[in-house]
DNA sequence: GAACCATATAACCATATTGTTATTTATATA
DNA sequence: TATATAAATAACAATATGGTTATATGGTTC
């Protein structure tokens, strides 16, 4: 099953941050719960829950309150769908198709 | 090896928008110049180019001038890069250990 | 050389991103 | 109930992003 460009991409932008990246590393040791990251990175706590959250919006992370922390776990299977999302681009042979019958294509040589 | 959060994040960056992933998606059928590309999509000339130009810069394509045309190609390794590199993001268990050893760690239940 | 076509760059604008501090909400505990 | 801790949200600022139009650059052709 191919992706849509905007979903994917949405994906994308969520992954594509430093920070992000960092946490997930860290959430593929353990669970981890906001506060425990906080120290970790030098940035403010809202900060960091503004990063979990952005990830928990992309379903690359998950949560479970447990008591007054928030643990967040890794989604392992969205991370290898991206993978192969990249790999599966849609198929847009039918719009190079258009473009010959249009007369929009360029050939050299 | 992996790669860098910040490296792999300007590469991702460079991923995160649809129009670029069709880009690729066009490109992985076969070489396109920028000329081809603006009429498949609802944006300007320089518009296209920029985010060629985009591409370029995290080497997820190259060019190559024919007369008065530049073709850009996809470049699949970089693409199969990026796989890899994030089903292999460094290893943070180090930080882990620092955390605990500071007495940061939190346990419940 | 002049005119033409493809592409890149410049200057600009609107919106998104990523951080901040202050405050609110949720839960645990004295 | 009052207080403390964890996390989320609000309001804001600086910078990045993605588009525009106008112009410059590179190469071809008359």
């Amino acid at each position: 099953m191919t992706m849509e460009f905007e979903k994917l991409a949405d994906i994308l932008k969520a992954l594509a941050d430093p920070t992000r990246l960092k946490i997930l590393s860290l959430l593929r040791i353990r669970d981890c719960c906001v506060c425990e990251l906080v120290p970790i990175f030098n940035i403010s706590q809202p900060a960091i829950s503004k990063h979990v959250s952005r990830l928990k919006t992309a379903e690359l992370v998950r949560e479970t309150r447990k008591g007054q922390w928030v643990f967040y776990s890794i989604n392992e299977k969205r991370l290898e769908e991206i993978g192969y999302a990249l790999s599966h681009l849609p198929d847009l042979s039918e719009e190079l198709r258009k473009l010959e019958q249009q007369g929009l294509t360029v050939t050299c040589e």
